[in-house]
DNA sequence: CGTATCCGATACAGGAATGTATCCGCTAAG
DNA sequence: CTTAGCGGATACATTCCTGTATCGGATACG
């Protein structure tokens, strides 16, 4: 029964968190995890560096939580969009639909070149550190079920059949989604930048998904 | 007229050059590109940080300089296995062969983790410095031309047509090839990591490329 | 073999980030 | 309203890294 850390969970102390995983979200994204300072995210949090030391131990702390944390919001909303984003009844096929609701989908609430930045830079720290590539797994995971059971979902109600496991199908359609997010911050793109993005993603998954 | 750095490419300044090379290829692996000193890049060579700061002024150039090195390489040993990989004629079509194919060039000869982490170390900085980001794209964009090249004789060859234009094709290949690597990284795969991921690879491949 | 030159080693000063220890003021509960 | 204690600010010592300036020795060439 020994507790390391029974730290109280305050309402004020969950609120600092709130605020330091904000400050975290944009600071970690715009000059990467190694490059920030302690004292910068405190500092773009309204706070000093106590609060940081208070509230997480390492930087690497605060990244997982704010990733939980996001990763939470995602699937939540994936799940309120759902029905809007699959209207198609048992009707007549049409190729490209799957594709531009999955790219929808996927689109999701949230700061895209941000998400993708911060996405990135979990993924490299993952890849060096095996229990960091434990976390991440999970939150990929997470994300990958959630979207296996809505397109099994949707492609069950076109009463139709993909040409390839739900599986592969997801996780092809992910990494193609992320490797056009970042073509297209890559390319410097102004303005609405996911508008491209989801064009040529839906071209693509309309000649690889092909239903059955 | 006025050269900047009017530097004597000596063969001695070449051979430090290189060894700096080697060195930061395993050290930013390993540790990432912010989290390593000039001075643990010099040491792991052998030299102190005088003999960095006298052939580059900033870790990033060397990084350059490093994936430069690398895609010359790359590209060098692509072209020349291009005819052991490709031996089938015009004869009947197995659509596996050109899933395994693609993949077993892909590979090449270098450390594939490290390779993979620098990428991505590489990747990451682009996505936030413009500058590094248009050196980023014509390190793709050579990469990708010679794939293009690649593929485009070998389909001729076959006497078939893909059901996607070559380089939409290829850009899919690299980026599942990426994440196929990314996954058995994260999977902590051990021996020979790559044997599995050209399984997999090929078997989406074989479902997604389907000649015509 | 001798030598001028180039290149890497060494020394130094400055700056910045880290983690801890301590303190005070705010907050939430009664 | 009052108070106990939590949470964030402040101060400090330490460590590490950077960039430059200078020097001595190796190297390539005649």
């Amino acid at each position: 029964m020994s507790e390391t850390e029974p730290r109280p969970d305050s309402p004020r102390r969950a609120r600092t968190r709130e605020r330091l995983m904000d400050a975290a979200f944009e600071v970690f994204a715009e000059q990467g995890l190694a490059a920030t300072s302690v004292e910068q995210v405190a500092e773009h949090a309204g706070f000093t560096r106590g609060a940081f030391y208070s509230n997480f131990s390492t930087k690497e702390e605060l990244l997982l939580a704010l990733m939980t944390r996001e990763r939470d919001r995602w699937v939540a909303s994936l799940s309120e969009r759902v029905p809007a984003v699959f209207p198609f009844a048992a009707g007549p096929p049409i190729e490209a639909e799957i594709g531009a609701a999955v790219a929808a989908l996927l689109a999701g609430p949230t700061n895209h070149r941000h998400a993708a930045l911060i996405q990135g830079e979990f993924r490299l720290l993952a890849l060096r550190d095996p229990e960091l590539a434990r976390a991440f797994e999970v939150h990929r995971m997470a994300l990958e079920d959630s979207l296996v059971d809505i397109v099994d979902d949707a492609v069950s109600r076109s009463g139709r059949r993909l040409r390839l496991d739900t599986r592969s199908m997801v996780r092809v359609v992910v990494a193609l989604h992320q490797d056009a997010v970042e073509r297209s911050i890559l390319a410097g793109a102004e303005g609405d930048p996911m508008e491209s993005v989801h064009l040529e993603l839906a071209r693509l998954l309309t000649a690889i998904t092909e239903l059955r």
